[in-house]
Order: structure tokens, then C-alpha cells, then sequence
DNA sequence: TTACAAAAATGACCACGGTCAATATAAATT
DNA sequence: AATTTATATTGACCGTGGTCATTTTTGTAA
């Protein structure tokens, strides 16, 4: 039986995550360094490693966060037609496809390390799978295809939004072609006219 | 104008991926080293970097070549059904879905840093695409969806090969589960029945 | 209060990827 | 053959992520 944490461990943890933000907000989330984090927080280097199993632990947590909180915009939202719900995901976009290193951290922690400790980056996957399912669940009938569930087809979004993101770093477009593109393969995805 | 580059430093080039290749072959990707690579090779550690930008270069370059490997056995068959088509991708995930590595420098050079220099995994990705839309190009007619090009279609199989890929190290499945995951996928982009 | 055990924080230390001015070797020029 | 120029290699050095034995702080029970 693992005790409650300290209060004490609480603050040393919000400081340290309060630090690294503003570093970020300042530099970018490439040029985060974990030296820097703990001279702002205050604090020893190993205190970090205490609070994060690794930096890149620190980064999902923040870039979780940012995605959580886009796709409880979304959620908030009920697009009509196919259309819609790709631009609805514009935020989402905003989020993962910053720079390289948030896309980097995100696709690496899009499959979870553990099973008992999912990650936040992984939590927000699954939540933006029942985001669009349940879009898809409360739209006017007659645009979606129904020989699938609603899950399976929200699997599938789930894949071009990843294929749309890493298309886009390829060629170095801008993010506005990252839903032009996205747009088209929910088209050809969800409303396949065979 | 770039000079051709002298006999001793194609030899150098080719001692350090021959002394990499049986590292990994030994200890896996994940254990490879640097310096462990260096003295294999006889060389010091300043050479390797004039060689390959990074290790993730090094890595993408032997990668990219095993991918290579796989692709062009895939491009020796002619698949008659979608089943098929998602059978006859099984060499292709045994490399890419080795091990978490593997995935990782694979996603990451999935998206090209530079115009001019493609690394050999963009160029593999590449090479997938036509691959596959070969195949659709030449399949017993009537099976395929006939309203998209065989182009689009195609970068629709590569983003369901990832999501496939990605699944199975989130959910800690075992790598016959990856093509049973992406039959599925395949059945309902190639042949929706609406 | 004091004593004590569990939790938290510390910072010297290590591992390893990557840099760069200096050196050595090969090719071109006289 | 001697000199010069371009190419290739070297290895000491650095930055930064990550470890762990030790010390400090906190909550608790006598």
C-alpha cells in the first residue's frame, strides 16, 4: 500500500511544471533543457527525476495537457456534416503539429509504455477517439457510411489525422494543408461513394 | 561543385555499417553505441559523425535498406484480393515492428528534415506507395473502390500500416495481431460497402 | 518534546551523443 | 620530385540527460 503524497511533493511538482511552461512559452518545447527547469523551480536535478521518469515524461505531460484541453473544445462542439468535423479538429492540429519535437513526443507516446501507467498523450488518443465517435453518434443520418461502428470508423480518422500531421513535416507545408488534406480522406473515409 | 569522395572514405563508410549491423545483429538496436560502433570499425568517433549526421541516420540507413529489402519481395507478387494485399505486407511489419526503435527512427524519418537529402526510410515510404498502387493498378477488376485514384488510395493503406503498427505497441499485442488489424483496415478503405 | 521511520530532496557523478581545431593522407599542380 | 590544395581522419572536449548514496524534512507515536 503506496502512501498519499506530501503536500510538500505537490508544490515541488507544480513548480517544476509551472518552470518548464514559461521556459517553453519562452523558447520553444525544443530548447527545453532540465538544467534549466530545476534552476527555475528551485530545485535539484534529481528531484526532477523523481517527479518525471524522463524528460520526455515532462513534455507529455504538458503537451497532454494542451491536447486534452483542444479536445474538450471539440467535444463541446456538434459538426453537422463531414466537412465540419475536419476543420473541427483545426485546434487539435494547432496542438500536435507545433513543432518537431511535439510531434515527436506525441507519436511516441500514441502507443503507451505501460499498461497500469498510461500516459496523458495516450489518455487524450483515446479521449479524441470517443470524441468523434460520439460526433458520429449524434449526426443528421444519411452522410456516413454504416456497414462499420461508429469506433472502428473513429480508429480510422484517428489514422489519417496522424498521416495528415506527418505528410505535412514531409513536404514542409504549411498547417492550413494539413486539413486540406485530413478533409479529403475523411471524405473518402466516412462517405465512400464506391 | 562536389568532388566524387576517395576510395578510403567509401571503405571507412562501409566498415562503420558493417560493424553497426553486427552490433545490432548481437544486442538489438536498441543497445547500439557509437563508440561500441567506432571500435568495431577502427575508427575514431569524429569519423562517424562526417559520415552520418547523427545515429538516428545511421540507424534510418540500415533500417531504410531492410525496409527496402522487404518492399522489393512485396513488388515480386501480384495479390489477386485486398486480403492478400494486407497478407503480403508481413515482411514489411517484421521490420518495421521489431522493436520500439525501430518504430521510432522509422516514424521520426517518416517526414524528411531536408528537401534535397531524402533519407533511404522517406524514400522506402515512397517506394510503398508505388508498391501498393501497382498492385491495385494490375488487380482482377471489380474488388477495389473505383472513386479515387489508386495514388490516394495508396497513401490510405500507408496510414493504416502505421496505425496498425502503432496499436500493437500500445496495447502490447504480438505482431500476427498487426495484419489481423490491418486486413480489417484494408476490407473497409478498399471496399466499402456503404 | 523527543525519538523515529518514511518520504522527499540533494548534488556529485556517470554515460553517451555530438563538436571542432588540429593533423594526416591523398590528389593536383609546378 | 617538390609544393600546394582538397579531402579524410583524429581525439580531447563539451552539453545534457539520467543515476544513486547521502542528507534533510515531514508526519507520527511514545
Amino acid at each position: 500500500m503506496t502512501r498519499a503524497p506530501q503536500k510538500r511533493r505537490l508544490v515541488t511538482r507544480a513548480r517544476l511544471l509551472e518552470a518548464a511552461q514559461n521556459l517553453i512559452a519562452e523558447k520553444g518545447h525544443d530548447a527545453l533543457r532540465v538544467e534549466d527547469v530545476v534552476a527555475k523551480a528551485g530545485v535539484a536535478k534529481g528531484t526532477f527525476f523523481s517527479h518525471f521518469e524522463d524528460k520526455d515524461r515532462l513534455l507529455s505531460e504538458i503537451i497532454g495537457a494542451d491536447m486534452h484541453a483542444s479536445l474538450e473544445k471539440m467535444a463541446a462542439q456538434q459538426p453537422a456534416t463531414i466537412q465540419k468535423m475536419a476543420d473541427a479538429h483545426q485546434p487539435y492540429f494547432d496542438v500536435i503539429a507545433q513543432n518537431r519535437t511535439t510531434v515527436d513526443v506525441t507519436v511516441r507516446y500514441s502507443g503507451a509504455a505501460a499498461i497500469e501507467d498510461l500516459g496523458p498523450i495516450t489518455m487524450a488518443f483515446g479521449r479524441h477517439l470517443d470524441v468523434v465517435a460520439d460526433w458520429m453518434e449524434n449526426m443528421p443520418a444519411g452522410q456516413l457510411r454504416t456497414d462499420l461502428d461508429t469506433a472502428f470508423l473513429a480508429e480510422g480518422i484517428q489514422a489519417f489525422a496522424v498521416q495528415a500531421i506527418a505528410l505535412n513535416f514531409c513536404a514542409l507545408h504549411s498547417s492550413v494543408e494539413i486539413s486540406d488534406r485530413f478533409r479529403a480522406y475523411l471524405e473518402a473515409w466516412l462517405a465512400p461513394s464506391r
